[in-house]
DNA sequence: AACTCTTGCAACCGCCCTTCC
DNA sequence: TGGAAGGGCGGTTGCAAGAGT
């Protein structure tokens, strides 16, 4: 194990590769494909490893790279792919077509982690970094996708990610329908701290953002559910409920009717792969007639977006929305969906 | 202009996993 | 079946270029 045996072969070369190395790479691999990495330097004439000559090609002479520098959207893609997925950046790679691992690797460890603590923001845990302190004690550096509960314990809602679900996930969408309404696009709600960031319809009484009750644990499957593609959450309400089409829910809400929330899929069965594919990761939201939009941000992307959310209250598409009347009975049941959210569980 | 510091990036190192013999 | 070899990945290093003094 350890170092390979070309390596300990003498007179091999090290360091930046020269035009004419590139050039004699570049050629071989065109006409005759890689095959074994190790065979590369003989046969290509190079005084290289074989894993030199790999690293060399796919990070820098593949004609399927990418050049120059990455979006904004790349950014955040890779934000948002870095809550979910940690450092893995072969996996995050492979969501950005034309850029490579080391490059993602280069730009989060110079440029993005810069970016994010001078938002406030803990790159490790995507957490606010003031929560990150308070949680030390307790929280191990590993464990960055789950939020304690001792952190959330003074605040409405909160979620928490089971510490042992780090490669598993399946996306929901959670439509509550009540007088005001109220969607919730949660397809990434389990993977990363999340916030309940008012959208347009939403009134100003949410602009300080929440975070969201219950945690989505993993209680015990009894389906036989083989639907990996739309996986949902399955509602055990006594009240008037139905699924949407895209993999949402609708639930209605009357007033002091606890109700119970249990997952209908396991999710043990979805792979990320199959995740990351889904369409719910687009972050669309699901909409219903009369529903208020809460979107669900990391908080990198709440406080990138925080300033444009000025007067959301007077955007409202519905006039009696714009009441302090309705602000307050739309407050009151969304604790009270919360409420009974997290009693469930 | 010269020196030091910072930054970004290419490449290497070491480990793990898989495949092959 | 076990060891060797190869492939792949994440972490780290080293260097060149630019910025600052």
């Amino acid at each position: 194990m350890g170092r390979h045996s070309c390596c300990y072969k003498q007179k091999l070369r090290k360091g930046l590769w020269s035009p004419d190395e590139d050039e004699k790479l570049l050629n071989h691999i065109t006409n005759h494909g890689h095959g074994c990495w190790s065979s590369v330097p003989k046969l290509a004439g190079l005084q290289r490893c074989g894993k030199s000559c790999r690293l060399r090609w796919i990070n820098y002479l593949r004609p399927d790279l990418k050049r120059g520098a990455f979006s904004p959207e790349e950014e955040n893609l890779i934000v948002e792919l870095h809550a979910v997925l940690g450092n893995r950046w072969s996996q995050i790679a492979a969501k950005l077509p034309g850029r490579t691992d080391n490059e993602i690797k280069n730009l989060w460890n110079s440029n993005i982690k810069k970016k994010l603590k001078q938002r406030g923001i803990d790159p490790n845990t995507h957490k606010p970094i003031s929560e990150v302190d308070k949680d030390k004690p307790t929280t191990s550096s590993t464990d960055h996708m789950s939020l304690s509960s001792s952190s959330a314990a003074n605040q409405d809602f909160y979620l928490q990610r089971p510490s042992d679900f780090s490669d598993y996930f399946g996306p929901q969408k959670l439509v509550f329908n009540s007088n005001l309404g109220l969607s919730v696009d949660s397809s990434l709600c389990s993977m990363i701290p999340v916030q309940f960031i008012p959208g347009n319809k939403v009134g100003s009484v949410f602009q300080t953002p929440s975070c969201v009750k219950p945690s989505i644990s993993l209680p015990p499957d009894n389906s036989s559910s083989t639907d990996h593609a739309a996986p949902n959450w399955e509602f055990q309400t006594n009240n008037t409920s139905s699924l949407t089409d895209n993999g949402g829910f609708t639930w209605s809400v009357p007033d002091s009717s606890p109700s119970l929330v249990k997952p209908n899929h396991n999710f043990e069965e979805l792979k990320w792969s199959e995740y990351l594919n889904t369409p719910c990761f687009n972050g669309s939201t699901v909409h219903s007639q009369i529903s208020l939009p809460i979107f669900i941000k990391s908080e990198a992307d709440y406080l990138a977006n925080v300033s444009s959310l000025a007067d959301p209250w007077s955007q409202s598409q519905n006039e009696n929305l714009n009441t302090p009347e309705a602000s307050d009975v739309f407050c009151k049941d969304l604790q009270r969906m919360a409420v009974s959210f997290g009693q469930s569980l």
